[in-house]
DNA sequence: GTCTCTTCATAAATATTTCATATTACCTGT
DNA sequence: ACAGGTAATATGAAATATTTATGAAGAGAC
């Protein structure tokens, strides 16, 4: 990690300052910019990555996101705080690349940073996951299917997402909804399989005998990556 | 999970006892620590996770938190109060990798415990044993023959792990049903028969005469890791 | 109202246990 | 070493039991 340039705009200098240490600790340039304004005036600094606050003083996040957007696919990593989370995905596409929850652990938002230049080193593309004539963005939180949209509900997105970013690993009911649904999630396991059969509905050809996601008998469910892999 | 150690800090003793309670009987080898010199000096005694209330009679948790992260990545699980919410940011960023309000459920706790040990130790491969072209690999649920998966059902997968995992030891029927089956199984024991036969046919060349599962006359069954180990 | 999520009842799929019978292993006496 | 008796194991198929899929209904959000 030579000279890699990452743009932190947030404005509570204590988060700010911390997000600088670990990310430094890895060996990465930071600048830290408190507001959209100087954010903007810095960006044509040139960085390889942002990692940008929701809330921001002076502008909303949002918009700095389209403004970078408008001419560039500087990879951005959004900040929102968890109640904002639904809206994110349901008011789709703000061209993040991937975001982070508040209060996030520094670590993680460290790993997705390294995540996130693997994935945009190589192509430009955000693409989660494709094969053949499936796709699913996960910055445009859009699933696509022999080039027409599939249309689906923000559970059932993210239940497909997190299974499909990590083909083969075998997830359990209780996993899916600690992740999918929260750690404190007090409901009945089998809504996952409720959910995993509308996706199925909307995205296999053949929802009895999928081809994407497959039932683990007494485990749990797996999203299956390549054609032939089982 | 059976050499994992935890080390809780937390004062309030009712608290940590529940905790503990709760992940003994996860399998988790746990040390509750009611102060913070205390968790300090029983630190180096080696954890693989700690559990840190942000309260402490003595020192601040965030103090410890700092002083854990200046030489090492030990995952951190911060315990705070409702009221302090504020805080929760604050603990996170500090370096915490995780963190539980109070009051919580243990259930969430032990979820998070295991969703961050999965998180920060998953990367290692976790083959269970390789002879050749066979493959048992415990964290997938999956075997392999030849390249090939060979399919098995729960108990099948169950009763072929827990032989494999001591090649060459003997198990009796009995041991098998109380380990496979649990300690409540009410039937009777030769229904391992059954199942060692129908994992014979899907794992042998020549299921008449087996390779790895062998039957110890009068005794029970074993498994054979080397070759010509007998 | 519409949309989404959750739950529930029931059907379908799959796994487990049991049992009757065949086969194999061990032991004993010659 | 061999044959025959006895006990243990192997096996296939039937009976149970468990797990998953599904459609529909109810609750809550907007």
């Amino acid at each position: 990690m030579k000279g890699i340039r990452i743009l932190v705009v947030e404005d509570e200098e204590k988060i700010a300052e911390i997000v600088r240490a670990y990310l430094e600790k890895e060996g990465f340039r930071v600048t830290v910019a408190e507001t959209g304004q100087k954010a903007i005036s810095v960006l044509k600094d040139g960085f390889d990555l942002i990692i940008l606050d929701l809330m921001l003083p002076d502008i909303i996040g949002e918009d700095i996101c389209q403004t970078i957007r408008m001419d560039s696919d500087l990879p951005i990593i959004m900040l929102t705080a968890k109640s904002e989370e639904e809206d994110r995905i349901k008011g789709l596409s703000i061209g993040a690349d991937d975001y982070v929850v508040k209060p996030f652990s520094p670590r993680e938002l460290v790993a997705r940073v390294k995540a996130l230049l693997r994935r945009t080193k190589g192509s430009k593309k955000t693409i989660c996951f494709s094969r053949g004539n499936f796709i699913i963005d996960s910055s445009r939180f859009e699933v696509k299917k022999d080039g027409s949209p599939v249309v689906l509900t923000p559970t059932e997105f993210k239940l497909l997402h997190c299974l499909a970013e990590r083909p083969g690993q075998i997830f359990t009911r209780l996993q899916l909804i600690n992740i999918i649904l929260g750690y404190d999630f007090e409901g009945y396991d089998r809504t996952i399989d409720a959910h995993i059969k509308n996706i199925r509905h909307k995205i296999e050809d053949n929802p009895r005998n999928p081809s994407y996601i497959k039932t683990v008998y007494g485990v749990g469910y797996k999203f299956i990556g390549l054609p032939d892999e089982d």
